[in-house]
RNA sequence: GCGGCGGUGGCGGAGUGGUCAAUCGCACUUGACUGUAAAUCAAGCGCCCCUGUGGCUACGCAGGUUCGAAUCCUGCCCGCCGCA
């Protein structure tokens, strides 16, 4: 968030013949733009953007169209001759395409979901040590929404395997470092000069085409309470406090996934990462 | 000036003689992550020794009562409300 990786992104297609996939659990939905920072036609400097705006907000998306879609997208890039360029801050969506795991097989079941979802979490893990006694031994017994996508599965097909990887791509991981103090900045400018953009109008607007306030709330940061704001239950200087301090929390978040990932290669700076594009584009 | 109410950890807000370093929420820090991932969940969160049924300092300030006080009493300081 707010670390210049759009920008970056740009830079590089245009440097080595590529084109930008993002990976963006927000962004892919049609008319989530200021709200999540979408980038804007006129700073893709006619570089071509995929995964964006592909599914209408009132409609789930989840990581296993996104990959689905993805691999379509990069297969499409390879068959031009260009480099795909993946870009974005979620973390899981990045390992669906780097990682390429084989998600197991069982589709959404909401009705099985609405059942389920007022049970308390030890009911669920109850349920769950019946069907899928591995499973229940390493998952999270308190997390309710892992309790049911694991209940999920196991009814579909018995007891889950263990996720399997297996990477279909040659990638290089960039992550961009930025001192905590001016991301934390750099966050706040940011937001202001969305809501100075007309972000909390893009929500009105959302509304009003159909996306009821609950929805609302799933879509993300911006929307939660932009629409909580909307709706008068917080003030204007609320908003923005509770914003900042939101984004900042979700932004660790991401930094605790990307520092997990093995070979991620860390830069404080666009030359670092051109060099490094430059050195793995070499190898072939 | 008189009367009422109130001052608790970064903030909000419980507790009204012992089991209170003090419920809870927020913020903050760290982490998990098998189709919602900007989601969901976990741990920590006065100071110190960091072993424990450990030590120290704490509930506006200063005294007092009590074996024992954030909790009772007195004085003072500050805030809000009502009457002047």
């Amino acid at each position: 968030t707010a670390s210049g990786k759009s920008d970056l992104a740009v830079q590089l297609a245009k440097k080595f013949n590529g084109e930008v996939i993002s990976a963006d659990s927000r962004q892919v939905y049609k008319g989530l733009d200021l709200g999540t920072g979408k980038i804007t036609k006129q700073e893709m400097r006619g570089i071509r953007h995929h995964l964006l705006d592909v599914a209408p907000p009132p409609k789930q998306f989840d990581v296993a169209q996104y990959q689905k879609l993805t691999h379509h997208a990069i297969a499409g890039i390879l068959k031009r001759g260009k480099l795909p360029i993946v870009c974005g801050g979620t973390g899981l969506y990045i390992s669906a395409i780097v990682d390429n795991p084989s998600y197991p097989s069982a589709t959404p079941d909401k009705r099985l979901r609405a059942q389920l979802e007022h049970k308390s979490p030890a009911t669920l893990f109850a349920m769950l040590k019946k069907l899928d006694p591995a499973r229940a031994q390493i998952i999270d017994r308190n997390n309710p929404r892992r309790l049911i996508r694991a209940i999920e599965i196991a009814k579909a097909h018995g007891p889950a395997e263990a996720l399997k990887k297996n990477p279909l791509y040659d990638t290089l991981l960039i992550g961009i470092r930025v001192p905590p103090e001016k991301l934390k900045t750099a966050l706040r400018a940011r937001l202001l000069k969305r809501m100075r953009q007309g972000m909390v109008q893009e929500v009105k607007r959302l509304h009003t085409k159909g996306v009821s306030w609950k929805r609302m709330e799933e879509l993300g940061l911006e929307y939660r309470y932009g629409a909580r704001y909307l709706r008068g239950e917080l003030s204007k200087q609320e908003l923005i406090e509770t914003l900042t301090a939101k984004i900042w929390q979700y932004s660790r978040r991401q930094m605790t996934w990307f520092r997990k990932m093995p070979n991620i290669r860390w830069c404080t700076n666009k030359q670092q990462a051109m060099r490094g594009v430059r050195m793995f584009t070499a190898r072939y």
